[in-house]
DNA sequence: GCATTGACTGTAAACGATTACAAGAACGAT
DNA sequence: ATCGTTCTTGTAATCGTTTACAGTCAATGC
């Protein structure tokens, strides 16, 4: 058995299919109408259809959010609080996983003109001229949570990254550690560049070198545990900054594996803050850049921009916060 | 500037709307006729409006995952695999956060009414008749991850939670431990309820005693540091079964409080297998319920649902496998 | 050369809602 | 009693597609 439609409420109720959308979209009518309506469409359980109403007054109520990988718990972080202002605004939600390519997110975007969505948040890993450009033609409002030039003209909620391997590096600095590496994510992608320019710029200010650098070819685990066997073949820092927490505890992994003691022996900062700082033994120090505010900012433009469409666009910046543990104390 | 429509296409191609609906969709057509339409849709850059599609054909092509926490990494993995499947398949994956209560389940299932998606994985944390009558009379297929009765005839895919609780009390027994105590989740949720019952089975086959029990307030790390403080407050157990891997890393953080270490103190293993447990440190033992693999026939079973509603409702069930790692070795 | 076939193409009716517009009812003012 | 106003309700158009059906036209067979 098939849905009811609005019209099978209409005849069960004996009135117009208008009378019965007025009623059910709370517009005004007569006692006796709304009891009827009401008690028809109870009766037959009627719920209306979403496409139909998204065909006709061109909204769908739906909002997207596009990660990279929807296992990193900074996107789990970010998911949360995107979520959480998008449904109190009476949108839902839908997550999708961008692969890694750049091809892949600008489909994505490409896509958003099918209607599927009222407006899209996106969290880029790498960015290119035709993701711009498919930004800025794009009929529906996107909101960027990443480093896009201010040029391009689109709403953008970005972290301040070199300014969050600063304060690591000062934070290293002043608890004593003398040895400073860095272990980056893949330097091709938006965060990788922004972190490796970061980092250069703090040891230089402070008169300092690098006492080594690795590369991770992905922001994860076991990508971490890689770079940090990489790092201590020619290296012998006394503390390692990551370039997020999973590459952190990859490194720390490794540490164990030589008998090398975290804080004692080396310190080790993570970036991003996630729960999983937290969880890891012994807990993370890291590099907070504002996932949770960068969500919840990101989602009030999108909802803003749906609102009015002509203003200017804003460009916002989250600054870093540093969560200080046990693994540099 | 508003979107294209498929009549501004043909307008421009200077043919007949069925016509361009036609090509586009990979009917036959003249070489010249395809070539006009093609040119005159590249030209306009359209894209067909998905909402209007959807209203016509009665299929969205979205299919629906909710799950209670998008943060906990056991839905991560099963997230992961659904998506695989899923979009092999054609379909978008569309990802929703219900709340911790039944009712905003069963919300959840009557809204898939609106025709929102095509069909709906679900995997309550708690399941009354309510939620059974909302899944029976829901017109879309709703596949359930979890264990819902037999009688309900609706498909489900579940893990074995008893075996997995039985196989890691041999293993702890196998590997010389005697006193082993237990740390549930909430006992009023679905997998809280079976891995208590699995428990008292398991040791009571022993001819054992539980050496303690707690439970945690949630299936989350600080629940299940506060529910291990709990825990050895009265008892000294040489080994902690946990309801998942979060609770348990929550436990060997309390361990490490009071001087003891894992495993040579005590063993831990924790439950769901997922990237924590790898990551964790030392790195956790656990029982694999499958989370993938659920993750995989759920998506499955509800693409041959949709194929074919009339089938028979079918129950999966999926082993469990212990994986061993450092924390009881 | 004409009827028949077959392949394309166009016309128009859906899909299920919302909403502009018109029509009818009720009511008070003149 | 009549008129105008206001409030409620119904009729029908509309959103952008797909698709059943009918129509056109060339090719084929006799």
């Amino acid at each position: 058995m098939s849905r009811p439609t609005i019209s099978a409420v209409a005849r069960a109720a004996g009135v117009s299919v208008a009378s019965v959308s007025r009623v059910l979209n709370g517009q005004p009518a007569t006692a006796e109408m709304t009891e009827r309506v009401r008690r028809a469409a109870a009766e037959l359980s009627y719920v209306p259809d979403a496409r139909a109403r998204s065909l006709k007054v061109g909204r769908t109520l739906q909002l997207t959010l596009a990660v990279a990988d929807v296992g990193n718990p900074v996107y789990v972080t970010m998911m949360r609080a995107v979520e959480g202002v998008v449904s109190a605004a009476g949108y839902r939600l839908v997550v999708t996983a961008t692969g890694p390519e750049v091809a892949d997110e600008v489909a994505l975007v490409q896509g958003m003109a099918r209607g599927y969505a009222d407006g899209l948040v996106i969290s880029p890993l790498r960015v290119d001229d035709d993701l711009i450009k498919a930004i800025q033609v794009c009929d529906v409002p996107v909101v960027v949570a990443g480093n896009v030039p201010a040029k391009a003209g689109v709403d953008t909620v970005r972290a301040n990254s070199p300014k969050g391997v600063a304060m690591a590096v000062e934070h290293l600095l002043a608890t004593g550690r003398e040895r400073i590496a860095f272990v980056n994510g893949p330097v091709d992608t938006v965060p990788g560049t922004a972190r490796a320019k970061g980092f250069a710029e703090a040891i230089k200010r402070y008169g300092l070198t690098a006492a080594g650098t690795a590369e991770a070819t992905d922001f994860t685990f076991a990508a971490g545990r890689a770079a940090g066997r990489e790092l201590f073949r020619t290296s012998r820092p006394d503390a390692v900054i990551c370039a997020n927490d999973l590459i952190a505890v990859g490194v720390m992994h490794e540490l164990a594996g030589y008998g090398l003691t975290v804080p004692e022996d080396v310190a080790v900062v993570g970036m991003d803050d996630s729960e999983l700082a937290e969880l890891s033994f012994p807990p993370l120090t890291s590099v907070n850049l504002g996932s949770a505010e960068r969500g919840r900012r990101a989602a009030e433009l999108l909802l803003a921009r749906i609102e009015d469409d002509t203003r200017a666009p804003r460009r916002i910046v989250v600054q870093p916060t540093l969560s200080v543990r046990r693994s540099t104390a």
